[in-house]
DNA sequence: TTGACATTGTTGCATTTGCAACGATATATG
DNA sequence: CATATATCGTTGCAAATGCAACAATGTCAA
């Protein structure tokens, strides 16, 4: 039978499983744990400093990417809720990071951009990540990080 | 200057970028998104067939590896709030899922564990699981899957 | 041009969530 | 033993969330 990576090898189990199933090597879950875990130690940071939550960074996060975009192409992107995207938008342009206006050629559309005051948020938030990103890879092997990016980007690319 | 692995190469770049960060790099995002594509993908499987929610699911996958939990082991493990966990395990109870007794030596402890019908669930779900989890690692190399793994790992060790 | 249909963003509403307070139980200290 | 302190799970409540309905705008075909 072929181990399809989810069975532990029989010499590391203590006592006839219950299941085949094993939990700790299951990576929905595993990869849930990981980014709720990064997610919420990084966002401490940023909230500790500009009082903005995880949807919001996220779209300052992607403001810092690209000058203009529309609520629909942050939430496409990021697996946010629409509603929640645009209440993230409303609350940064109520705090003065980021300006709303209708996009001319397009009526529908609603067109983001970072203010001054977004801007310097952004950049700041961008080092900390920077940093973070740091000490989160120092217990891998530099050829590793980059397989590690490779790997997400291949999951990423087949589970749309 | 050292290239900790959030910055691009510069040939790869077409603009002068607005910042040093790469939101496509930084793993808090990535992983983010990740881990909410295939939690969601596997829960639209499980909740057409048995009805049960995403944490739900959690707490009856710990009950897949041990008998008997708490539901403070159980929070502690998942990075789930204390009231999802209870609130998880009484929906679950209801349902008819799993046992909730109080333990005789400690009588602040809940006892959790599957009834049959949980059993019967549990296993299904562990298969679709198996199924999951193969499709998904198709994409890899087999040596990378493992390398996959205990890259989770490490991070995870370094961030509890 | 008109009318049917599609897309975008916002909002109302019910559900879910996280936090703090609480009661019950256990442990430690005097 | 008596009292203070800690731990566990539940619950009330406010905030966040997801979904569906909606208005406004755009597109397409007759």
């Amino acid at each position: 039978m072929p181990n399809r990576g989810l069975l532990k090898s029989s010499q590391t189990q203590r006592k006839p499983p219950l299941t085949d199933f094993v939990l700790d090597e299951f990576l929905p879950y595993r990869l849930t744990i990981l980014a709720t875990r990064l997610s919420e130690q990084f966002a401490e940071r940023y909230r500790a400093k500009f009082g903005i939550s995880v949807p919001e960074w996220r779209l300052v996060a992607h403001l810092s990417q690209a000058e203009k975009v529309s609520i629909r192409e942050v939430y496409q992107r990021v697996a946010m809720d629409k509603s929640k995207t645009s209440r993230a938008a409303a609350r940064l342009e109520k705090a003065g990071y980021v300006n709303k206006r209708t996009n001319p050629a397009d009526r529908r559309l609603v067109e983001l951009s970072l203010t001054a005051k977004g801007h310097a948020m952004s950049a700041e938030i961008g080092r900390m990540g920077i940093a973070f990103q740091g000490e989160l890879l120092i217990g891998l092997e530099p050829e590793d990080r980059e397989k590690f990016h490779s790997m997400i980007e291949t999951m990423l690319k087949e589970n749309p």
